[in-house]
DNA sequence: GATTGTTTGTGGACTATGTCAACAATTCAA
DNA sequence: TTGAATTGTTGACATAGTCCACAAACAATC
């Protein structure tokens, strides 16, 4: 049906339009590695409680969410569970996040940025902005835009 | 300079352009999470050999190169020398790839696809090509060429 | 031809991430 | 109220990624 891996070489879209498969996620696969190796190389410096790639992005993204339980984050980074109780153990003992109980429902324990959390995550995010606007350089205004539509839409 | 981690709330692009970088990332790191789910959902039953995720990049990636030399490899995909001498040693033991020296360099050993490689490229190549398809599905032709276009810009 | 430095690939040791299955506590629904 | 489903936790394990040191082959110089 698609065309990428037929013997037959492939110079143009097929008839309906599908492009290259294994072209899009190794593009993809790319890209991520370069975000995660500038922040890699820049992000060092401020990760002094050793918050590591995966805290970070735990961090980022409940700082956007504020107060949520953990399966909704688990929901929205599209992880384990447990993975995220283990994440979440660590950040919490580094004092970056804190948990409450839920009154609604007694299985949930709501969580929520500390002040060290909220400082990291602002130190985090104008780094990452760096890397990704350093990466982003070679895109027109135009283009950014239409990419971040476009992923936005899937 | 750019918007993301400010605290008044960003929610027309800045004057310059700039787009939310943490939202890229987000987004990039949930796609790519889409696909590994997608093919980890569907493509356990063709690993017979236990190739593995990172294994069946590593082929595919091969598949479009035919003999390269290790360092090759490791520049294209963006990964540690050694985690890439690693999965070559076990993608051999598998048969799936075969080494043979080069004549020009007395370092380098050049790799290949077996037959057995290039099948299971064949095969994975095709859910691959399912996979993203699923997940490209809401975007139009020409979004999804326009995704392609942005990402090879990279 | 001996020298120094670089590239290429390996290996050890370690850390971080991801997966799978089982589980208790709670809530929900019939 | 009893049986499912949800929520979060843990254990055990598998895979992936990092850092550092190293040997062998090359390259460039003296």
């Amino acid at each position: 049906m698609t065309g990428i891996m037929e013997t037959k070489k492939v110079d143009e879209p097929d008839g309906d339009g599908a492009v290259n498969s294994f072209e899009i996620a190794h593009q993809v696969d790319r890209l991520m590695r370069r975000i995660e190796a500038g922040l890699h190389g820049k992000a060092v410096v401020i990760d002094t409680d050793r918050v590591g790639p995966f805290g970070g992005m735990v961090l980022l993204t409940l700082a956007e969410m504020e107060a949520a339980p953990v399966h909704r984050l688990v929901g929205r980074m599209g992880r384990d569970k447990s993975q995220m109780t283990r994440a979440i153990k660590t950040l919490e003992a580094k004092g970056m996040i804190a948990r409450h109980a839920c009154s609604d429902d007694g299985r949930v324990s709501l969580l929520s940025l500390t002040a060290k959390g909220r400082s990291f995550v602002q130190d985090i995010g104008v780094i990452l902005s760096g890397v990704i606007d350093d990466i982003l350089e070679p895109l027109t205004p135009q283009e950014r835009q239409s990419l971040l539509q476009v992923l936005k839409k899937l």
